[in-house]
DNA sequence: TAACTGTTCTATAATTAATATAACAGATAT
DNA sequence: ATATCTGTTATATTAATTATAGAACAGTTA
């Protein structure tokens, strides 16, 4: 799979690693057992450094996404991934609530919000756009 | 309206303070004309640096949601609001993406995603939760 | 005149993000 | 065995962001 980072975004490299790989496994570009390039490589084809990486690889291990052993290298998580939990749903809601607010002081109706939602859904599951 | 922030947060109070404002118009708590409070009494009510209002205040100006007259105070934006841009679709498309590809990475179907935004646009509009 | 507005300036402290080296333990290939 | 690769850990430094503090200014308003 292919990644390219944005140097100038004020979103941190290690969460739009982090983020690129998720879209990855949900377009199914990445699937449960693939391998991921070492913390090293990676590090060096993106040129930034080693630990940037590593930061990236530890929150998705954390929430479950990945599996790393420590001699074999890094993969996708071979035993599924986690669920919807309580939290999640907490998480999203709570990111999701200022923008929502803003679209609504903008005028934006449920209806216009259903559809930009339901675009970047598929788009987002089909890998496409944003690359 | 009644503001609480959570000092504890990762997210900026600054920024916190921001969605606020923009919440309490989307549930229309807040009306175009409103006054509100000066940086001074805003910062002493909430326990916080006058600066850090003042940057909320002028975010909140630059986007068009509030007009600031020098000696006058501080109003919800008379003149009504911002529209749906471009830019402005395009930001919540790229801070949504990461989101909904969790979500769907977690397994939640688009009917899902769609009840969920549902529920919190109405919530938002009602001025409900979180609160 | 006194008290209030937003604004601007300078300064400081704490935290976060990113980098740079270096070293370690364990596995693998030559 | 030796060299090379893995993730991991430790220390250190730099830069940017966030929040605070205090002071001053120009223009109302009471």
């Amino acid at each position: 799979m292919f990644i390219s980072l944005d140097l100038q975004s004020e979103s941190p490299i290690y969460l739009q690693l982090r983020n690129k790989i998720i879209e990855g496994i949900a377009s199914k570009q990445l699937k449960p057992g693939d391998p991921l390039p070492s913390v090293r490589n990676l590090a060096k084809d993106l040129g930034v450094n080693m630990h940037t990486i590593n930061k990236a690889y530890q929150l998705l291990k954390t929430d479950g996404f990945i599996q790393i052993h420590r001699q074999k290298g890094v993969v996708i998580n071979p035993d599924g991934f986690p669920e919807v939990t309580a939290d999640f749903v907490e998480k999203i809601k709570e990111e999701l609530r200022p923008m929502l607010a803003e679209a609504i002081c903008r005028g934006m109706t449920q209806e216009e919000v259903r559809r930009l939602c339901d675009n970047l859904y598929k788009e987002i599951a089909e890998g496409g756009a944003a690359e």
